[in-house]
DNA sequence: CTATCTAGACAACCAAGTTGTCTAATTTCT
DNA sequence: AGAAATTAGACAACTTGGTTGTCTAGATAG
């Protein structure tokens, strides 16, 4: 690991951006997917959907899943799942039903209205995608994907159930 | 569903990739730099320092700012700035002192511990860059930001002052 | 010089998380 | 089989970072 802070400074080749542009960038393009996901979720009538549901929704899984081990899947405390099954509840993205084999336990399971929600936005992230392809190039966005991706997975534990606390 | 690894490894433009996958990635992407800052920050003595206490900071600015004017920078309520004043002030990166010229109003100004947090987040963040630079090649990330850049000004109103919401 | 506008404080509230305590049901262990 | 330990989920109180709404005092425009 090269880490001769001023030399490298000095003779680095290629990049005249500084280093807090990164994070600013990965972010307001973080951003400008979820906008835009909600955006045309919204046009299409789920105007209430917000960034945690989908996110949620994906960890409820086409079985179902009970309070506790949707918690554990979101990697929050078990509280915090019961009030997000609630709100899942509340605008009709699942419902709950007693467990057939625990009696302390139930099961939230997806709605149709919440696979709906499920399925739009896949049709929505994939149309992006297909976006930026024809933007900056389908081998660019290849090569800027396969690039997160190794970067990412090098350095970080980032178990991905620790990601809804960065969502809203 | 699952993502080929095996395949995707290899440099091939063959994307199967699923357009939910990009928004992850992003979110990744930047939670992996943002935690590590913070760790190694929390190395150096600024434990208690949080994402949204750099971007605070920035927007402080080197000459400081009055309360309401540092609510219109970050895009929130003066109430909100307020807080966020205090908070500063609770941990030693910023004091408030009686505006000159307005009777009514308050400077918020660096302390240098503040200075000193943002002269070593730029290092950080400066470290962090040339070690991506590093794995995945100073070009392909030069294209990254290129990218990144020009898909999200296309798409987005991303008026920066927005972001803080998206930090914890 | 009044009328309006603005800075910031205070209060009540919301949303999404936390911990701590509790009951009831299920497991596990002897 | 029965006692002990674990687990599911509810309820309550608190934290953080935001929101409105109301207020006073100082600045500014007519």
């Amino acid at each position: 690991m090269v880490v001769d802070t001023a030399k490298s400074r000095h003779d680095e080749q290629v990049t005249q951006r500084l280093g807090y542009e990164l994070p600013m960038l990965l972010l307001a393009a973080f951003r400008s997917v979820v906008d835009e996901l909600h955006a045309e979720l919204a046009l299409s009538g789920h105007e209430q959907a917000r960034p945690i549901d989908g996110f949620a929704l994906q960890a409820v899984g086409p079985a179902g899943v009970t309070i506790s081990e949707l918690g554990r899947r979101l990697g929050v405390s078990k509280q915090a799942a019961a009030k997000t099954a609630r709100r899942l509840e509340d605008i009709g993205y699942a419902t709950r039903s007693p467990h057939p084999a625990d009696g302390r336990a139930q099961v939230l399971t997806r709605t149709s209205r919440g696979e709906e929600m499920l399925a739009l936005s896949a049709e929505i992230f994939d149309r992006l995608h297909r976006r930026w392809a024809g933007q900056i190039g389908p081998d660019r966005l290849d090569a800027l994907e396969t690039d997160l991706e190794a970067v990412t997975r090098s350095t970080s534990t980032t178990w991905i159930g620790d990601l809804p606390g960065w969502l809203h």
